[in-house]
RNA sequence: UCCUCGGUAGCUCAAUUCGGCAGAGCGGCCGGCUGUUAACCGGUUGGUUGCAGGUUCAAGUCCUGCCCGAGGAGCCA
């Protein structure tokens, strides 16, 4: 008796007969032998018919069934080497074919070239193709191996609101939206805030959720809406935190590698390169960074790349800077001790020098740029209430805050992931919108 | 907000420096083929050239304005 199984785990019912339910991705009609491609969500496999072993009528209607149909398909599994499909190797000889629906009318993603915004405008048909799908499965992974690594480790997940009542930094746009009685709400940008409050409930805590920038970048490596896993520690100062910080990255990466080999195959990720990511990474301080900076503006005869990396101190890096920084390392790159007037109000300032913090960003390899900002925060409420006010911002808002400060200080640390950069680095591709579901940009709020 | 590139069939694109019958491939449909890998071969289907004006005997092509998209800068994860 043939028993359902899914396509991931074929390979260990070779020589029985099993039932697959899922959609044909493909078809290559030979005459009398037909190769379908069918996919259950777990994976693709090749299913092989022939005329003269079924049935007249199944052969005709397997033969002219249309891309995207859902169907039950009959076989026995064996394997070939020939054979196509997400693991492949393996295929299933059809004895049995049933059409649950027939696709209605031309389905508009063809196994061809599309551009982006026709691809976009149908991504909720796009995450079906094998290269969007073996993303997204990536992507389920990694979120997996970021909660299994913090639970692992003492966290505890304490969720921050979505909705605010004022930015948690002053700087970026935010997203308003109206509350009742003719209020503003925000919705948030980091869960940061709220997660210094939860240490001093918790020890270790991490937030994890959507997070909204209403920015209007239009790059390959920016979203509206992205997800932020932030874990915030107690008792944890700048050196610790990195640490944590490439512990946990390691992390996600080994286990990318353990469990979905095949998806990172599909995709042609050299996975060489993240075989390579274990602790420790390598530590250059901003001022160290500046000197890189400058001796390969020195070396470079282009003069387009001399302007892209002009920088003086006191700025921050833009992503021609972390890009070439990046080049010279096979591993992620902290760069710590950022001028306290390019960061956030509440970071720690340098020990003997006020005029840096101790923030640290980890830079992906490759050119993917920013993945992780973290820092030591401000532990003494006088000098907290000091910097909002030179920052101008409402002192009311933040009284919660200042009150952490009060009531059994400690240094501590966090840091923000961001999961869309990260997968996409990982993954090897292009471009962050690949990295989620729904990609949310500055044009484009559909599907 | 700024810079660069682009918008022609359902999709991807072509249409000759210098205006002259709007085309191909793919997809769909019909037929052929027992090992295809985005199959291949033959046939067939398919157009408000982003929008609005203007110049011209004639505009996809030239001019003006607008709309939309992409990549990048800035900002950031």
């Amino acid at each position: 008796m043939a028993r359902l199984i899914r396509v991931e785990e074929i390979a260990r019912h070779v020589g029985e007969e099993v039932i697959i339910q899922g959609w044909v991705y493909n078809r290559t009609d030979k005459g009398k032998l037909q190769f379908l491609l069918v996919r259950d969500g777990s994976g693709f496999v090749q299913c092989v018919a022939f005329r003269k072993e079924l049935p007249e009528a199944i052969f005709e209607q397997l033969a002219h069934i249309p891309q995207e149909s859902s169907v039950r398909v009959t076989g026995i599994v064996r394997a070939d080497k020939r054979a196509p499909g997400i693991p492949g190797g393996y295929e299933i000889g059809v004895t049995g074919f049933e059409v649950i629906q027939a696709a209605q009318g031309d389905y508009p993603v063809a196994l061809k070239e599309h551009g982006v915004d026709f691809l976009l405008d149908h991504r909720h048909l796009w995450i079906r193709t094998p290269r969007q799908w073996a993303i997204l499965r990536i992507r389920a992974t990694v979120i997996r191996a970021i909660r299994d690594w913090l639970d692992g480790h003492g966290y505890v997940n304490v969720d921050t609101p979505i909705l605010t009542p004022a930015a948690c930094e002053g700087t970026t746009t935010l997203f308003e939206t109206p509350y009742f009685d003719d209020e503003v709400a925000y919705l948030t940008q980091s869960g940061q805030l709220y997660n210094e409050a939860n240490i001093f409930a918790f020890g270790k805590v991490y937030c994890f959720g959507p997070t909204f920038r209403a920015e209007k970048s239009k790059t390959r490596r920016h979203l509206t809406e992205f997800w932020m896993v932030e874990p915030e520690i107690a008792f944890c100062d700048l050196d610790q935190l990195m640490e944590i910080e490439e512990q946990f990255v390691s992390a996600i990466v080994q286990r990318v590698l353990e469990e979905r080999a095949d998806e990172l195959r599909y995709l042609g990720r050299d996975t060489a390169a993240l075989e390579r990511i274990t602790p420790p990474f390598p530590r250059i301080s901003y001022d160290e960074a500046l000197e890189m900076l400058a001796a390969i503006r020195a070396e470079t005869d282009d003069p387009r790349l001399k302007q892209l990396l002009a920088i003086e101190w006191g700025q921050d890096f833009g992503s021609p800077h972390e890009t070439e920084l990046t080049k010279r390392f096979d591993k992620p790159l902290f760069v710590y001790g950022y001028p306290t007037e390019a960061k956030a109000f509440y970071m720690e300032p340098w020990p003997g020098r006020p005029e840096v913090c101790k923030s640290v960003d980890l830079l992906a390899p490759e050119g993917y740029g920013e993945i992780i900002g973290g820092s030591e925060r401000i532990s003494d409420p006088d000098l907290l209430l000091e910097r909002i006010r030179e920052e101008n911002l409402p002192e009311e808002a933040f009284a919660w805050y200042i009150d952490l400060r009060r009531y059994g200080s400690v240094p501590h640390s966090g840091f923000g992931l961001g999961i869309e950069r990260t997968v996409a680095w990982i993954c090897g591709i292009e471009h962050v919108r690949q990295a989620i579901p729904y990609p949310r940009t500055i044009k484009r709020l559909y599907p």
